[in-house]
DNA sequence: AGAATTCATTCTGTATACAGAAATACGAAA
DNA sequence: TTTCGTATTTCTGTATACAGAATGAATTCT
């Protein structure tokens, strides 16, 4: 078993715990239902109760945990319809974004900003076999397309709730990307995908707000479809983070 | 000054802190900027550092307050433009809760119940005058309501979500009712209201989603309006809960 | 008088001690 | 062997002590 270890030094003990608790979630070592007892955790993460408890409640608002009536803390379990609903949500919301962007108008060194991402996206999907440094470039400009979009909302709180709600492993902008390539359709997907970043890009400039907002709930259901083909084989699902908290239906 | 005393005995000191700490804000008494003073808090609400520690926490992940860069916590300020983007938010999340119910469907016992509180709303809004009694079985009718809705969508993430940002208490369902009571426009604000109330209803029970989700932003759109005409004095902006976190702009 | 510097005070982040409650294990009785 | 009751252990919620950092005040120098 790995020991967690500070990464960087000058962090706060509780950034510290709150990392590894994540780390240890996500990666399915502490596993849906189990209580997370926090004198183990104190031994294992080595921090202190105090940080360490300061941690489970900022886990809680972002719900991978939850409270145990009688005290404490448990692992939450996610079934394939929480998942569903949770991309659902990102979407609507990003949708909103889109179209507060439409509406209000950005600079155009911001759209120029968006179409350098869609541009890096095209460089790396467009090759027969992508390697492990195309995948680092996908991920980080898929990234950065989002987090972006959000902020050309313009909007402080709108920022944050997406940022909320993609802070679920498996809801995040680039969940499937892994589960992605193991499919057949793994091209394919990435090509409409991006489209999709290319036409809110285009729709965000002409300010057609509606069309904006139509095309990145669209563009969430391409990962609902994701969802359901990594599904199907517990192979395919283990590639997507945070599948450890995701219960297949027998 | 109102002594902060436990009106429940059996709550535990993190509740008691977090409900003390909330109304501090709401009502005022902490100012926008403010920074929150631990020790002065503990003096004042009776608690302990620890678990005051624990409801900081959970109130700046409910958006009241914000961490300080050089540590600790100050109360928020907010923009016309935050509350009115709150709304939206709101708007746009019941939205996609009335798409659910309608597309998935709703027992007609659920539909019942949401029968009764337009009735409800209905027999309190349709008087000359509406006295204090009238008031709280407006303001309770029309909260079962919205809840009710979130709870139709059959989705956890989505009430979570949705009680997440009507914790914002200018932008919960009833925020606006006491400052339209002071308006001219007052009871035909209500009548509008409950009218969209009865027509998301119809277009839930007859599965028609897409109408069901453009009621319900409408009805959001009711306290935009709401909003701009209660921000022209500051005498129906007192009105406002947690109208000492609006600064209206000079 | 104004600015800079130093010192004292205050504050937060963290560790830890303690008490009451909950969970578990053990033993006794049916 | 199973079930019920009891005792022990463990755990969480809370209070508090301590250290380093930040803030503010006072003093000194220009």
């Amino acid at each position: 078993m790995a020991a967690v270890e500070n990464v960087e030094r000058a962090q706060s003990q509780t950034v510290t715990a709150l990392l590894a608790l994540r780390d240890l979630i996500v990666n399915g070592e502490l596993k849906s239902g189990d209580r997370i007892s926090e004198l183990v955790m104190v031994e294992r993460i080595g921090v202190s109760r105090t940080p360490l408890r300061t941690a489970l409640v900022k886990l809680e608002q972002e719900g991978l945990i939850e409270e145990i009536p009688s005290g404490g803390y448990a692992v939450k379990a996610f079934s394939e319809a929480d998942v569903f609903d949770a991309i659902e949500i990102r979407g609507t919301l990003e949708g909103l974004a889109a179209r507060y962007a439409a509406e209000r108008g950005v600079a155009q060194m911001r759209l120029a900003e968006l179409r350098r991402c869609v541009e890096t996206i095209d460089n790396t999907i467009h090759t027969d076999h992508m390697n492990d440094a195309d995948f680092q470039t996908y991920l980080h400009a898929n990234e950065r397309f989002h987090a972006l979009l959000a902020e050309l909302s313009g909007s402080p709180a709108l920022i944050r709730e997406i940022e909320r709600v993609a802070r679920l492993p498996f809801a995040s902008a680039s969940a499937f990307v892994l589960a992605e390539a193991s499919l057949p359709e793994s091209q394919r997907i990435l090509i409409i995908a991006n489209e999709h970043h290319r036409a809110v890009v285009e729709a965000i400039e002409n300010r057609e707000s509606a069309r904006a907002e139509a095309i990145m709930r669209e563009h969430a259901r391409l990962s609902h479809r994701n969802l359901m083909l990594a599904m199907r084989s517990q192979k395919t699902l283990d590639l997507v983070p945070g599948s450890a908290l995701i219960r297949r239906r027998a």
